[in-house]
DNA sequence: CGGCGACTTTATAGCGCTCGAAAGGTCGCG
DNA sequence: CGCGACCTTTCGAGCGCTATAAAGTCGCCG
C-alpha cells in the first residue's frame, strides 16, 4: 500500500485535485454534494494530508521548536509540558530540542538547523551570551525565556528573578530567620539566572537588614540534587552554620532536604528551606517545598504569543515581557515560624 | 532576506543546482576545485537546506516520533531524553508527542497524524488494547514500548515486569519481610503494566511461601505521587498492617515515603519500600530509594534497531524484544534487614 | 432575452530538493 | 590517433500540495 495522494483522491472521485484540497482544508465555496462526494473517496482511501507537501507550498509548517537544555530536569519537562498544550490548543505541534545546557548545543540548535522544518523557535538558554546571540540571529523568528542580558532584536520572556528571590528571603526572614545561606549556583561563572536569583537573594537580606555574608553562599559543582547535597555537606563539615536557606532550585532544595536529614537537622525545626520552580514532586516531599512558583503557564502563552506575531510577519524591535510569580508554601518553610 | 535556496547557491558559483546538492551530500564523484568554490558560495550566502524540500524528494524525514502518555512523568522525560540521545547518535531528530495516557489521545496520534511527517514511530501505550493498535495499523512503521498484548505484527520491546517485581518481593522478604503490601496500580480495570507488576509480586510471594492477600493492595485514583499518598493514607486508617511495600512506580513510592513518614512510620525501620523505574530524583531523597530500573539505554536502541529496519522496509512478523532489568539499591530497602 | 455578478470548479505554475539518465570532458590503451 | 571507459557536471522530471487566476455554471434583474 503505497502512500495515497491527493491525486489518487481526486482521480477516484472524478474531480481535480484542487477541489479535494478545498474539501480537506475547509473552503466555503464547495457544494455540499460534492463535499459529501470527496469526503468519501478521502475515507475510502484513507487519504491523509501529507505535510511536507503542504508545507512546501504554503511556506507554513505549523511546528515551532522549543530549545532547552535538558528534559531529565523536572522544570523542564514540565514546562515543556505546558508548552506543548499551548500549542496544540493552536494546532500547533512542538519540536523539541535538547541543548545540554552548553553554549556548543545552544549554537548548534540555532545554526546548524535544517531551514523551513519549524516556523519559529522558543529558547531557553543557559549558556549563551547576548554578543552570541545576535551572531545567531536568522530568519526564523525566536522568542527567549529567561533574563538574558540585552536580548537584541528578539522578544523575550521571564519572570521576574530577582523580585521572586527577594520575596523568598522576606518570607524566611517572616518566620524568624536570620542566617540564610543560598545554595546551587555553579561553581564557576554563575549562569545568568542563578546571578540574578543570587542579587534578590542580597538585595532580600538588606532589605531586612541583614548583613550578606559570602560564606553563605554555597556553590555546586554539578546542577543536579546529588550536587546540591555534596556542596551542602561539605559546607556543613566547614562550620557552615545557617537557619534557612534560599535554593536555586528544587534539586538543589532536594539535595539539601537530604543532607541536612542526614546530619540530623530537621526541617523546618533548624533550618527552612525553600526551593525554586515548584515542580510537581516537591509538593510530596516529607517536608513538602516551600517553593517559587513561575506561572509557566503565562510564560508559554506569553511566548507562543510572541512568537506567532513575529511568524506573522510583525517586524518590531525586541520585547520584553514580565510574567508572575508566587511563592507556593510548602511545610519545608511554613508561613510561622 | 528571504530564504536562500540551492539555486541561489548554484546562480552565485556559477554552476548547476545538482552540483551544489551534490556538495551539499558529500557525493563522491566532485572535484576538489569545485567543491570547494560551491563551499564558498554556500557559506557566503548562509545557504541551509531546506527540510522539506529533501524530504519531498527523498521519500525521509529523517524525523521519529515517539508518543508516550505525560511528559510530567519523571520516568517518560527521561526516557525521552535517552530515546533523544539515541536518535541524535543515528543523526535522527525526535518529535515528541504527548497522549495523556488516554486510548483517545493515543488513536489521534497515529490516526489523524500528518503523513509524511516522520519515518516511523516508537510508542508507549497506555490504554490501547490490542484490537486498537491492530486498527490503527498504518503506513508510517510503529514499535511498542511495554508489554502490551499479543502485538499484532509490529515490534515491541519492554523490560520482564513480571520477573522483576519477582526480584523485587524476594529482595524485601531476604531481608525479613513479610507482610508486602503493593501500591499505585489503578483503582478501576489495572493498566496492562500494572497487571504484570501485580502478577510478579503475587508470583514473588508465592515462591516465597507467602499467601497473596487482597487486603494487601492498595489502588490509587490518581496516577502520581499525591493520589498514592492519599491511597495509602486511607489504607492505613483502615488498618492495614505491613513491614514491606512495592510500588507500581516511583511517583507512588514518593507518596508513600511522605504518607509512613507522616504517621511515624520509618523507612526501612517499620517498612521497607521498593520502588519502579529508578528516576535521578528517587536517588536523592532520604531515604534514597531503592527501585527497580529498567536499562533505558537499551530500550531505546533496540527501539531505534527495530523501528530502523522498518523503516528500511524489512517485513518480518512481529519481533519481541526483552531488556534487562535490575534492582538499584537506596536506603528504603537495604540488602539487609 | 441578454448579460452582469455570485458561486463552483479547474488548469497552471511553482514551493526546494533529489533521482535517473544523458551530456561534456579526460584518460588510457590498442 | 581513435574509440571506449570512465569521471564530472547538467538536464528534465517530479515528490505532494496549494495560490492564483481563469473558466465554467447558475440565477436574476433590466
Amino acid at each position: 500500500m503505497g502512500r495515497v495522494t491527493l491525486r489518487d483522491v481526486a482521480e477516484h472521485a472524478g474531480v481535480s485535485m484542487m477541489t479535494v484540497s478545498n474539501v480537506v482544508n475547509g473552503y466555503q465555496h464547495v457544494s455540499p454534494a460534492m463535499r459529501e462526494r470527496v469526503q468519501a473517496a478521502i475515507t475510502e482511501l484513507g487519504y491523509r494530508p501529507d505535510a511536507r507537501g503542504r508545507s512546501l507550498a504554503t511556506g507554513r509548517s505549523g511546528m515551532v521548536a522549543f530549545a532547552f537544555p535538558d528534559l531529565r530536569r523536572p522544570y523542564f519537562a514540565e514546562l515543556a509540558h505546558v508548552l506543548a498544550r499551548a500549542c496544540s490548543r493552536r494546532g500547533l505541534r512542538l519540536l523539541l530540542e535538547e541543548t545540554d545546557g552548553t553554549g556548543e548545543g545552544e549554537r548548534a540548535v540555532l545554526r546548524d538547523r535544517d531551514a523551513g522544518l519549524v516556523d519559529g523557535a522558543v529558547i531557553h538558554p543557559a549558556a549563551l551570551t547576548a554578543a552570541e546571540l545576535d551572531e545567531v540571529r536568522r530568519d526564523t523568528p525566536v522568542v527567549f525565556l529567561g533574563e538574558d542580558p540585552q536580548p537584541p532584536r528578539a522578544d523575550q520572556v521571564a519572570i521576574d528573578n530577582v523580585g521572586a528571590a527577594r520575596d523568598a528571603v522576606a518570607h524566611l526572614v517572616a518566620s524568624g530567620r536570620r542566617r540564610l545561606a543560598f545554595l546551587g549556583h555553579e561553581t564557576g561563572p554563575a549562569s545568568r539566572t542563578s546571578q540574578l536569583r543570587l542579587d534578590g537573594y542580597r538585595e532580600g537580606l538588606v532589605l531586612a537588614g541583614l548583613e550578606p555574608d559570602p560564606a553563605l553562599l554555597v556553590a555546586r559543582a554539578e546542577g543536579d540534587a546529588r550536587g546540591a547535597e555534596a556542596a551542602l555537606h561539605a559546607a556543613l563539615d566547614a562550620g557552615l552554620q545557617l537557619d534557612g536557606l534560599l535554593c536555586r532550585d528544587d534539586l538543589a532544595a532536594v539535595g539539601a532536604l537530604r543532607a541536612l536529614r542526614l546530619r540530623g537537622l530537621d526541617v523546618p525545626g533548624d533550618v527552612a528551606v525553600v526551593g525554586w520552580d515548584a515542580i510537581d514532586l516537591s509538593e510530596s516531599l516529607a517536608p513538602s517545598l516551600t517553593s517559587v512558583a513561575p506561572d509557566t503557564t503565562a510564560l508559554a502563552e506569553r511566548a507562543l504569543d510572541l512568537l506567532l506575531e513575529r511568524v506573522g510577519g510583525l517586524d518590531a524591535p525586541g520585547r520584553h515581557v514580565t510574567v508572575g510569580h508566587r511563592l507556593r508554601i510548602g511545610e519545608s518553610a511554613p508561613r510561622t515560624a
